[in-house]
DNA sequence: AAACTAAAGCTTTTT
DNA sequence: GCTTTAGTTT
């Protein structure tokens, strides 16, 4: 590609941020100013341009998704893979440096990688020993998580007892628990920024070595940022601080995971001679969604100012639709969603409901079926996060480390080997007098003198069938996983309804290779989501971030929710809300409904509720009120028979089927409804528009 | 080891 | 309220 042509798609300031090649370099870049954008095309032509070898630019995001869209896209432009490239999140890129150098500081690089649930599997057996209650691990976890992001390691933390708010029991924990981490070989996620960063501060020549091999480096989601992951950033762009951080302190909306906005809003502190350059026009929304997400923005102290602008037009008018209670809330939405898609405009993938808190989505799906909508809800549990996926790769990973003692728990007794808790307390006392790990302490049992025969027996079993396993790690993947479920007898335990799940994590270890599936499967939190289905978006405004939709419903804006209740007491968790609110306004690109109940039913109570505070940021006229009550057939609607969403699809002629018509040719059929013998359907005819149509007597036929 | 009962949760969650 | 999980029973 030329010079030229890399540029010639872009306005002027992301011109200018391509251009922008020596120096710090700060892009704000507004909701939908087209970041990627950037960023893909700057990469482009730094290498086309400035014959910048790709190897020596270090582009870091927070998400697998932003990464993959990321070397998609430059893929596109610069028609050469990115393959062995340094694009990837912060995690996997750390693991990378510390696989190769983490014996620097003392550990091994053949290191495991704990997910949350490892270790907080990890600090309940250590609350268990020290007689602490265990439901505290949550919060114990979090806390060291915390620390950790903020690099306050264990001896940081013991070196500064008056504060971090120090708990003497709970800096034990601590210290046992990056213990018990290094006796397991096992890194969690927090450790692989943190000790990177320990790595880089301790080892000069190394830290040299990558900020030579790193000419340029580029951060997505800057405002996302946390303490360690700014100084790895900081540390790694050195002296040459060609460093080029993009973001937008408006959608900062994870503090709670300790992400800092004041990275980015004081990133010019930091490094002198900043060029910062605003991407303000919007690709997005229309101008009415852009005026409402400036109205509330705008009161958010502190932020650094931007002005975002369409040329898009007015668009449609906005709502905000207030219903008595939740369920007609959820039934607005649903019935709204109906009408819009029989209009034929929009499918229903180009519909998104939003909603703060999880439990929303409960009624919301409710009534999705009520109308007969397909929907889909995001951020369920995840394929790796399912049990008996955890299970074999808990086998793979003491397979691949046998010192990892987390894993080896996890499946000692899985399937039943009548090896229960009370035999596993006893080889872990015997682990801790032989300062060894429970593998290894397993083997010494079987073949010494001193203990019981049953004891021995049950154990040798274990042990044998996990040589075993172990002597074939190296085979191929999927023959190894195969080879798990038939020696443990896992496959035959397994509910027969879970069979299918293990055939595809069998699949999905096809031609990989061991080391590199499991940091894959700790570091990825699901595979890829099939989003082909034509379905209304369900999802929670934080996982909305950084998606887009031509038609967005905002449910619950109500004081409580949208600001969550817990946020309100701290003035820097309301303005997060704040945020999140917009960040929720902003995914909009033509239409924008929000809606709020006047009661709402929490937990055990039901709830009078106000709408949010921040409807009043917004100027009258903005937008249209709507107030729905509830008609007199909703009670029967409410107790009518729910039909499967799968099974109202049966018919031939079912929604989303197409269509040919004698005279006005292929339509798809956007509805169908009357009774078995006079069946009628809603085609929507490219030529003509919507029909509406008797099967009885229209010539239908199914293409 | 399955099946039951009691109890504790409960904001958001990129890795 | 409802779901998940820990603990107890058989």
């Amino acid at each position: 590609m030329t010079k030229k042509s890399l540029i010639s798609g872009l306005n002027s300031q992301q011109k200018d941020a391509v251009l922008h090649t020596n120096g710090p370099l700060l892009i704000l870049a507004g909701a939908g100013s087209g970041k990627t954008k950037v960023i893909t095309h700057r990469f482009a032509y730094l290498t086309a341009a400035e014959k910048i070898a790709p190897t020596s630019i270090l582009a870091m995001t927070f998400t697998n998704k932003a990464a993959k869209e990321m070397k998609e896209r430059i893929e596109s432009i610069t028609k050469t893979s990115t393959k062995g490239l340094w694009i990837g999140t912060f995690h996997s890129l750390s693991a990378r440096i510390l696989r190769k150098e983490i014996d620097n500081i003392g550990y091994s690089s053949d290191f495991c990688i704990y997910d949350e649930s490892d270790s907080g599997n990890l600090v309940r057996s250590i609350l268990k020993e020290f007689k602490i209650h265990e439901a505290l691990y949550r919060g114990i976890s979090s806390k060291i998580s915390s620390l950790k992001a903020s690099l306050v390691g264990p001896d940081e933390l013991l070196a500064n007892e008056d504060s971090y708010g120090f708990d003497e029991k709970f800096a034990r924990v601590y210290v046992r628990y990056q213990n018990e981490l290094k006796k397991n070989n096992a890194l969690d996620f927090d450790d692989l920024i943190m000790l990177t960063v320990k790595l880089c501060e301790e080892h000069p020549a190394v830290l040299k070595k990558y900020q030579k091999e790193f000419s340029h480096i580029m951060i997505d989601e800057f405002q996302d940022t946390n303490a360690s992951q700014y100084r790895l950033t900081a540390l790694l762009a050195g002296k040459q601080k060609n460093i080029c951080v993009v973001g937008d302190d408006d959608q900062s909306i994870y503090k709670f995971r300790g992400a800092e906005v004041g990275h980015i809003r004081n990133f010019k502190k930091d490094f002198k001679k900043t060029k910062t350059i605003r991407l303000e026009q919007n690709y997005r929304s229309t101008q009415n969604i852009l005026d409402i997400a400036d109205s509330i923005i705008a009161g958010s102290p502190d932020r650094m100012p931007k002005k975002l602008w369409t040329d898009k037009g007015k668009g449609e008018k906005i709502y905000h639709c207030t219903t008595i209670n939740e369920k007609e809330e959820a039934r607005y939405i649903a019935q709204s969603i109906k009408e819009l898609y029989l209009k034929g405009k929009y499918s229903y993938k180009d519909i998104a409901i939003l909603y703060r808190v999880n439990q929303q989505s409960r009624v919301l799906e409710e009534a999705m079926r009520e109308v007969g909508q397909p929907y889909k809800i995001f951020g369920g549990i995840s394929f790796y996060q399912r049990k008996e996926i955890k299970d074999i790769i808990s086998y793979l990973k003491v397979l691949a480390n046998p010192d990892d003692s987390v894993s080896l728990k996890r499946i000692v007794n899985c399937p039943p080997r009548l090896i229960g808790t009370t035999t596993v307390t006893r080889v872990e006392n015997e682990a801790r007098k032989r300062e060894e790990g429970l593998y290894k302490t397993m083997k010494h049992i079987i073949t010494n003198s001193g203990y019981t025969n049953s004891l021995k027996d049950k154990l040798r079993d274990f042990v044998l069938m996990t040589e075993e396993l172990i002597e074939n790690r190296d085979i191929n993947l999927s023959e190894l996983i195969e080879m798990i479920y038939e020696k443990s007898g896992y496959l035959e335990w397994v509910e027969e309804g879970k069979v299918e799940i293990l055939k595809e994590l069998v699949s999905a270890a096809e031609g990989k290779d061991l080391r590199s599936f499991l940091d894959n499967a700790s570091l990825f939190s699901g595979l890829d989501e099939s989003g082909s289905e034509d379905s209304v978006s369900l999802m929670t405004l934080h996982s909305a971030k950084g998606l887009e939709f031509p038609v967005v419903f905002l449910a619950g804006i109500e004081d409580g929710l949208v600001p969550h209740f817990h946020a309100i007491k701290d003035p820097d968790e309301l303005e997060e809300e704040r945020r999140l609110f917009y960040v929720g306004i902003t995914r909009a690109q033509d239409m924008l409904v929000l809606s709020g109940a006047k009661k709402r039913r929490l937990y055990t109570s039901v709830q009078e509720q106000q709408p949010s505070r921040f409807l009043t940021d917004i100027p009258s006229g903005c937008y249209h009120c709507i107030e729905k009550r509830p008609r007199g057939d909703a009670a029967i609607s409410s107790s009518s028979v729910k039909i499967p969403v799968n099974l109202l699809n049966r018919s031939p002629f079912a929604a989303g089927a197409r269509v040919k018509h004698p005279k006005w040719g292929v339509g798809v059929v956007r509805d169908t409804y009357g009774e078995t013998d006079d069946v009628k359907v809603m085609v929507n005819f490219p030529s003509v528009g919507m029909k509406r149509l008797s099967l009885k007597f229209a010539n239908l036929e199914k293409i």
